[in-house]
DNA sequence: TCAAAATATGAGTAATCCTCACATTTATGG
DNA sequence: CCATAAATGTGAGGATTACTCATATTTTGA
């Protein structure tokens, strides 16, 4: 149940895409820590809260070194969400690794949902971006490729272990069970903490449901 | 299948909450036309780039009468949200209303989706709110409550027509339901075609087969 | 050692939201 | 019909904030 959670919190530039890449070791660490200043105001207030000069104020940096990388406001946004986008990617395709037959790939789902629910409760920016999403059409491309590339690994993950299944057809249900996760988390993290647990446990039994009749029907 | 969709593209004020309600029926008039010159900006060029002064300039009034009405931007935004999901809610209530056995209901649900899915192609307006969801809380509120009042009617419809069923898990089954329908349509509208399409048929084959199982499983 | 490349700076511009003091129109009681 | 109150209308201007750019500083490399 609560294994231990994927540690997110440093931020390092690999992943993600910048209007200029730094060369030298100096401005690598500054943008590092611009990033990491801003992961900090965005827990404390919000990524809609948060100004640019504050984030240049935070991180002891003129404004114009932070335009220097970062082409507008979102860009950090966007930045931020490569970050954690990939290290979910990482942590799914962990957690799919192992699953040799259909229903150990139903409990593998089933325990990435916890991990995946913790993960929200635990990351304030995960929450914030992830519930932010709609400010700009790029951050909600960005969720949907990663609802793509999660159920990317699933769908494989999924033929692997029932290789009769559909290839095309799996890989749509698998994108819809992905993208409903993220819908659920959202809406689980929005509401009391009570009906949240609630409405996480009964997408995991629709998940799991759906994943087992995608790898069973013919 | 290509069933009439309702016609929402006259706003009244009924349903609508404003910073304050006008007396006169000259203001009434005025604020409906707000509205309405607020529905064709966003239609145009999306709500992020519709402006205040823009929309009082279209329906040639000050900016400070615009004001008096809506405290910020975000309220016009969130009076389309309302009247809107007003006209969805009672399309959901005459679609339901007929069901008498779990087969129909499913049906009916089965349709439902179809004109939900056309309505989100047809209206450009319903299109940007609901993928421009995030800007601010209140929105993000307003679509989790309209997805919790839908969901009380499919679950209301399903006991009706399965009255063994526990109407608590019920509630929690269709309330999730009908969320995982908004992300769909989203998901959808924002795909190629093709893939929405596809994606859409996937969801109801999913819908369908967890309202089935909600009215069958003791 | 010195020129060129990379990086840093912050005052200033532009855009936009929103307020408020005052003007105008409509309703109402005598 | 008038006078007073209530409702409604106005738009110049304040305040905030994203973002630019000409210039200054630091690092690199030959």
């Amino acid at each position: 149940m609560s294994k231990n959670l994927p540690d997110m919190s440093q931020v390092t530039l690999e992943h993600i895409s910048l209007r200029r890449m730094p060369n030298q070791e100096r401005s690598r660490a500054r943008v590092e820590h611009m990033l990491n200043c801003a992961i900090q105001l965005i827990a404390e207030k919000g990524s809609e809260a948060m100004t640019m000069s504050e984030v240049a104020r935070l991180a002891d940096v003129s404004i114009g070194s932070l335009y220097q990388y970062f082409p507008d406001k979102s860009a950090i946004i966007r930045a931020l969400a490569e970050h954690y986008g990939a290290e979910c990617l990482r942590c799914i395709k962990d957690g799919l690794s192992g699953a040799e037959t259909l229903d150990a790939l139903c409990d593998a789902l089933n325990e990435l949902i916890d991990v995946y629910y913790a993960l929200f409760q635990a990351e304030p920016v995960i929450r914030d971006i992830y519930s932010g999403i709609g400010a700009d059409k790029t951050l909600r491309d960005m969720e949907i490729a990663e609802s793509r590339k999660s159920g990317a690994l699933l769908s494989e993950a999924l033929c692997r272990v029932a290789p009769d299944c559909d290839p095309e057809r799996a890989a749509t249900d698998c994108f819809l069970i992905m993208h409903f996760g993220e819908a659920a988390m959202r809406l689980a993290i929005s509401v009391e903490p009570d009906e949240g647990a609630k409405l996480v446990d009964t997408y995991k039994r629709m998940a799991v449901s759906e994943l087992h009749r995608a790898g069973t029907e013919r």
